[in-house]
DNA sequence: TTGCTCCTCACGTCACGTGAGGTGGC
DNA sequence: TTGCTCCTCACGTCACGTGAGGTGGC
């Protein structure tokens, strides 16, 4: 055994030993990326130590998400500057993280409201859809982020919990409007402390998305914001009974 | 103007009162997944009302992150449940959020190691990423998540700001150290304190995390922990003056 | 001769972007 | 004739996966 012998890999050793395909390394070859220091005469790759240094870098830079170019790039030429290519890369990333985030969040809404819903279409679908879009241009692109922030926190059963507080306090309420009750009545405290919580639990206690969600509501028709749950009777009772707990 | 002139569209039209390009439709086009209902004479494709119904719902849908097979399926094929469709999708995007999110971490915290030590160079970068390794493996899977959330809820400044923090508190403390003061010393409360206080802001108040915290240190070399900082005596001393506060 | 490892093409992926080269209607 | 909109190929993207068909060493 020569020296040599105990520093070269084959292609399917080196593979294995790296984790990664002996595709992969084909695929670095034709880029040049990592081209093995030596073929034997059959034309089999050999790899040095060089390489498994140079390989290893590589599956770490790969790891981070950066691109073979990129990695070439800090790999060979001197040019390119790591700090830059990292803040750019984080940038990248936390742009890919709030869009994927928005759209968990709508697609989970959507899918409660689906699941909510009598018969589950394609066409409730675009009308859900429809109703979301509405809504959201009713809160600014920070408090878009702040509400998914509050989400992750809350986690979706906390949300799912929450929706069907709200369900269940519109029943009772219909049940006081339909009797007739003053909205000033103090047996109403009940409601309206718990619908403060809720609302409380929404915003985070964030004061401008409080606002924000006040204008929706009063705006747009209480009634396709709900689903159905709440109709405008409903609602005007709603806020007054609200109304008597602020003052 | 025949009624059948208003309710066509030229693909220029259509594209962008639908904000898609003409490529996009020409895919559609050759996927089958929309096929204009009438061509003129000359080849040009025309769209009618069905067809642009039919282009709003792929969009919308396209909007959710759905590829065009699964909305070919969806507007098509009754086959598929649009329920299990969605709750897969749910799935795919939370599996991803979770993957960038343990990516921007691990970006970030290189992204500041680089940036405080003094040449920023690819073997140092490869250092910290093993050194960041090593200490992951104290963390269960659910941990990390939870270290995520945390990170998440803190911003990147104020994870800038404690690390800044810890090095100041460990530069005291190296002087003390080096001055003899007794561990016990009551002068050392005030350390011990916002040492205290800087661990709560990283776990979050979970014990089990601040377990495993426990464990990386007590288990790995804390000079290749803190890149230099904290040497194995200041971290001896430094564990001395935190056991007279447990006490 | 039989296995095993390796080799080189070369197409496919996903949703289009981007020309190239050409035609119909005002 | 000049613009404008449209047409149909067809290659490129990114990092390989997946065969197909074939060769060298024990």
């Amino acid at each position: 055994m020569s020296p040599a012998d105990a520093e070269q890999f084959q292609i399917g050793e080196l593979a294995k030993a790296c984790g990664v395909t002996v595709r992969a390394l084909h695929h670095y070859d034709d880029l040049g990326l990592l081209v093995p220091s030596e073929r034997t005469y059959a034309g089999y790759r050999l790899y040095g130590a060089e390489d498994v240094r140079r390989l290893y870098r590589i599956v770490v830079l790969r790891g981070l998400g950066l691109s073979l170019a990129e990695i070439s790039e800090l790999l060979d030429g001197a040019g390119i500057e790591l700090g830059d290519l990292l803040s750019r890369q984080l940038g990248a990333l936390e742009r890919q993280l709030s869009e994927t985030r928005r759209l968990r969040d709508r697609l989970g809404a959507i899918s409660d409201a689906l699941a909510r819903s009598d018969e589950p279409s394609l066409q409730s679908l675009i009308e859900t859809m429809e109703a979301l879009k509405v809504v959201e241009r009713y809160y600014t692109p920070e408090q878009h982020e702040q509400l998914a922030r509050r989400r992750e926190q809350l986690g979706s059963d906390a949300i799912k919990d929450a929706e069907r507080a709200w369900e269940e306090l519109f029943a009772q309420l219909r049940v006081e409007m339909n009797a007739g009750t003053d909205p000033a009545d103090p047996r109403l405290d009940g409601i309206r402390t718990r619908s403060a919580e809720l609302v409380r639990a929404f915003t985070g206690g964030d004061a401008s998305i409080g606002r924000s969600l006040g204008r929706v509501w009063s705006t747009e028709d209480p009634a396709k914001l709900s689903r159905g749950t709440v109709d405008s009777p409903l609602h005007a009772y709603f806020s007054k009974v609200c109304a008597v707990g602020a003052s």
